[in-house]
DNA sequence: TTTAGGG
DNA sequence: CCCTAAA
């Protein structure tokens, strides 16, 4: 599979293109705004608005399939501009690409106010850059202005050439002031040093802090840069969606994935409550080779499958699952995945099922972002402010600057031509915007499908939790489960998969029956013991109720027919050593341990030992189903680990002092103790011999 | 099933 | 958290 060296592009995501349209009569400035009661309005109101706005670009996407889109690569030193024969009008944008990182952006500020944006030219813009820039907008700058309304003509012309400006010469962008009358701007980021990677998007006051410390090709932001900002009031009014990606230091895969833990600006915003792993990503990469998933809810999975394809078809093109260790990335991979497979570590799945009920379902591990959410999600009553707030003003005032978009994976032969690259990445994302697209909505990190619940009842409602609101693109259904004909099979198999087929189908929705009906078994009655009051603390971030989880299994325990079925053949073709349910597959979600329960270990192990985790499960821990012995025992493992290290290098939630001090003394005190009897029976067995 | 450890 | 060898 070596034949020749490949160059892996990761498209964690991509930066689409997005212009708000402006409402076409006199009603608004494109502004997602609903005038009836916001308590009224439906979630599915808030996505036929989404979507709306977005039909403008995902029909200008999939005319463009199959065309070249001209894209305009700055390398580090030269710009190359080709194929550019589809004028996208209503695409004005720009594209780009960054360190090999394809992201088609562009950021319109769609507030009344905004004429001082982009003057960060020094450290951004900086150096060549790899740019991509579509014909909708390089190439086409004359047409680009006819997007979407007469009306913004001039103004966009203006713009487009100061884009151009930019593109070409790389040199300073101070800003671009828009008509009058919309205001947009159109913000670009020529993000260039190697070291500082990062989009200069500054919408307003909002410096777009996306961290680009990745390697080389890889495309990274899988957050659609897009304003749909939607109202008269002055940014500072209402919450700035920002792409805190701060994937820098932390570890994703242990906290915060991001957008888990992006800056405490909007921790939601890219959900994805880090439910992702790795490891299970890579099962079902497998999986997905040989499933034909008809999930429709996991987008990724199906673009996942679709995109294959279209790679298949070409020569030396064609993508795959990457290996992971090949990037440096994966766990951003990950995160990213999970928006959409996982994206709620099993909190998606299901949520809405009760439409009544709270959907706020918290992997646990978001505790802060959780608690919020409890807050203002769902069945909780909302606190005064909130009430006040929407007694002053009924309606949500969204600004949704970006969306995510599923991520792809491509993979390339290094002597392909730039052109074919871009053509390939064409492909992709034209398979997927061009099949059509759906909008989700992620609330709190979760997922929210109950497209009935209204705002109100989201707790979408109250203007301080809007940054925790987020879109997700998806691919539609219809589209998203392509026809993967035999051949398709045959064609993807040879390329690799060594693993196993699994056992389980990449519908993430069937996945998580498991582990949510674990999850909502975890907490049956808490009779009320001390510990169990600690343990209850956790109940809290336990996702969902009870009720929610009966009907939710209820479909669930359907759903998984058919995964059985898949399986089974999938085995059929390739035996594995090892079948395995499905459900043994599912890793289990994610739940840190709370300081309460810390305590409660450490308690448990200062008197038990810590060989007995038997013992302390039972004592510590007997009513949260969701702590295995095993799980304690890990725990006190890594606690005692993390005793052992500095401070700076703890990570999660912190544990007090006192409790790791205590954990160390414990830990002493047993291997010591340990020892002692390893000793004894050692001598004993001399003796007798 | 539990423990103990590596992954 | 997962996976497993051992007990």
């Amino acid at each position: 599979m070596e034949l020749h060296k490949r160059l892996d592009y990761g498209f964690i995501g991509y930066q689409v293109p997005y212009i708000p349209r402006a409402t076409r009569s006199a009603r608004g400035r494109g502004n997602i705004r609903k005038k009836s009661d916001s308590n009224e309005m439906c979630a599915f109101d808030l996505l036929t608005t989404v979507a709306g706005k977005l039909l403008l670009e995902g029909e200008s996407t999939s005319n463009s399939s199959g065309k070249d889109q001209s894209a305009v690569v700055k390398d580090t030193t030269e710009t190359v501009k080709e194929d550019a024969d589809t004028p996208l009008k209503e695409n004005h944008c720009n594209e780009r690409c960054q360190e090999q990182g394809f992201f088609i952006s562009q950021i319109v500020s769609e507030a009344p106010v905004v004429n001082h944006c982009l003057s960060k030219s020094t450290d951004m813009l900086s150096g060549p850059a790899s740019v991509i820039t579509s014909s909708n907008c390089s190439d086409k700058l004359g047409s680009a202005e006819q997007f979407i309304n007469g009306e913004r003509k001039t103004e966009n012309r203006n713009c487009s050439t100061k884009v151009e400006h930019e593109l070409s010469g790389c040199g300073d962008f101070s800003s671009c002031t828009l008509g009058a009358e919309s205001k947009k701007q159109l913000k670009i980021n020529l993000s260039n040093d190697a070291t500082n990677k990062r989009a200069a998007i500054c919408s307003s006051e909002f410096h777009d802090p996306w961290d680009r410390k990745r390697s080389m090709l890889v495309a990274s932001d899988n957050t659609v840069k897009l304003s749909l900002s939607t109202d008269l009031d002055p940014f500072g009014s209402f919450p700035v969606i920002q792409n805190d990606v701060q994937l820098a230091n932390k570890d994703d895969d242990e906290k915060s994935c991001g957008c888990t833990q992006p800056s405490t600006r909007n921790k939601a915003f890219m959900p994805a409550p880090r439910v992702g792993d790795w490891r299970m990503r890579k099962l079902q990469a497998s999986k997905y080779w040989e499933v034909n998933p008809q999930s429709d809810d996991e987008g990724h999975v199906n673009v996942d499958n679709e995109t294959r394809h279209v790679y298949q078809k070409r020569e030396n093109v064609y993508t795959s699952e990457r290996s992971q260790r090949d990037f440096p990335f994966k766990k951003r991979k990950l995160y990213y995945c999970n928006s959409f497979s996982n994206s709620d570590g099993g909190s998606s799945d299901g949520i809405c099922s009760s439409p009544t009920k709270d959907l706020n379902r918290d992997a646990s591990g978001y505790s802060l972002a959780s608690s919020g959410a409890r807050a203002a999600a769902g069945t909780s009553i909302p606190k005064g402010a909130s009430a006040s707030f929407r007694s002053n003003d009924s309606h949500v005032k969204l600004k949704i600057k970006s969306f995510r978009v599923p991520e792809l994976f491509v993979e390339i032969p290094e002597n392909a031509t730039v052109g074919s690259l871009k053509r390939t990445v064409m492909e992709a994302v034209t398979a997927i915007l061009g099949g059509g697209l759906r909008i989700g909505v992620v609330f709190q990190g979760k997922k929210v499908r109950d497209d009935s619940k209204t705002l109100f009842q989201a707790g979408i409602s109250h203007d301080d939790k809007l940054d925790a609101l987020g879109f997700t693109l998806e691919p539609s259904p219809s589209r998203a489960s392509p026809p993967l004909g035999p051949e398709g099979h045959s064609r993807v198999l040879p390329c690799e998969t060594p693993q196993p087929l699994t056992r389980c189908s990449p519908g993430s929705t069937i996945i998580h029956n498991g582990m949510q009906q674990e999850t909502y078994n975890a907490f049956p009655d808490y009779s009320g013991t001390n510990l169990s009051n600690f343990i209850e603390s956790d109940h809290d971030s336990a996702p969902s109720p009870p009720d929610a989880s009966l009907e939710k299994n209820a479909a669930d325990s359907r759903a998984l027919v058919p995964v059985a079925a898949m399986d089974a053949e999938a085995l059929a073709v390739v035996p594995m050593l090892k079948p395995k349910r499905c459900e043994t597959v599912q890793r289990r979600i994610r739940r840190p341990f709370s300081v309460f329960e810390v305590e409660a270990l450490v308690q448990a192990v200062e008197k038990l030992g810590t060989g007995r985790w038997r013992d302390v499960k039972m004592r510590a821990f007997d009513n949260a189903k969701h702590r295995t012995y095993v799980d304690l025992k890990d725990k006190w493992k890594t606690l005692v680990h993390t005793a052992r290290i500095s401070p700076q290098q703890r990570r999660g939630e912190p544990v007090p002092q006192e409790l790791l001090d205590r954990v160390l003394i414990a830990h002493a005190y047993w291997s010591q103790q340990q020892a002692r009897q390893q000793m004894k029976h050692q001598s004993e067995t001399r003796l007798l011999l």
